[in-house]
DNA sequence: GTAATTTATTTGATATATCAATTATATTTG
DNA sequence: CAAATATAATTGATATATCAAATAAATTAC
């Protein structure tokens, strides 16, 4: 079936909207008041505690002030903490708490989930395939 | 910074914020203060005048709520203009001023240049085949 | 070593996202 | 028809998005 090229667009915000409405909806069956993003967040600060949070912004494709607020309500959650770095007064040493941390493993066999049922009956070349067709867009966007 | 290999949602993500942005970059070229929601609002609206607020959400991806202050500042801006309508007294006629379909021509051949450089090398049976795998995705996701 | 520049984060202003509650009008039901 | 229910849109509260400007600390240049 040939589609037409304005479609594939919509259809790409039309996957990305429901896997996160979706992910949402089973992350909060175990664990209350948590988004997408938060725990996106705590992941990464979870894998790399030394990231800044210029580099989470980038990571979760965000603004460094919308990170700045983002970090202030999950330290106010006691998700993380925050506390001077003494390497680098500049930026904050960020860790999770027994809070955070317990969050994250209450969601890991969640996700693990979750990507079964998105990516029922679709091969690992599908997948590829997918993933390059993606990235050739997103380099022809970049391409100057 | 270089971003880890992530899943195939972290690309999907990146693929539409990378559009988003190159988008609302070319269109600020042509005329100035509008967002991409603007611009899909007042398309959806030109070709299907019908609409009403929540199914012009509905299409955005965007709640009710969102919609209503979204349509208030376009009609502050002079891009819609809203009226009652006597069949249904509950929603609105909403219509583009000039300066919305103005809005409209002159971005119309910008989109047709974004896409051309967004799918650049990219045959029409690879587009249908990410078409495909996303709507796999979604249909997966929607499964009960 | 001080001035200039860069980097990391924050703040302010305005718009958008989301959920719950409210208002107003339409439709359905008994 | 009146009461109950449904639908369309709005409002309030809180969080996030985005840009520009401000702070503060670190680095570079002279």
């Amino acid at each position: 079936m040939k589609v037409p090229a304005k479609t594939v667009f919509y259809t790409i915000e039309r996957t990305i909207k429901t896997y996160r409405k979706f992910s949402r909806n089973t992350f909060l069956k175990v664990v209350d008041d948590i988004t997408v993003d938060q725990k996106l967040i705590l992941q990464y600060l979870n894998d790399r505690p030394e990231l800044s949070q210029n580099e989470i912004a980038e990571l979760v494709f965000k603004d460094n002030a919308s990170l700045t607020r983002m970090i202030d309500l999950m330290v106010r959650k006691e998700f993380l903490q925050r506390s001077i770095n003494p390497d680098d007064r500049r930026r904050f040493k960020i860790e999770l708490t027994a809070k955070g941390k317990d969050i994250l493993e209450k969601i890991a066999p969640v996700i693990v989930e979750n990507r079964k049922k998105a990516f029922a009956g679709i091969s690992a070349e599908e997948l590829d395939q997918l993933n390059e067709t993606l990235n050739k867009i997103i380099a022809n966007l970049n391409n100057p």
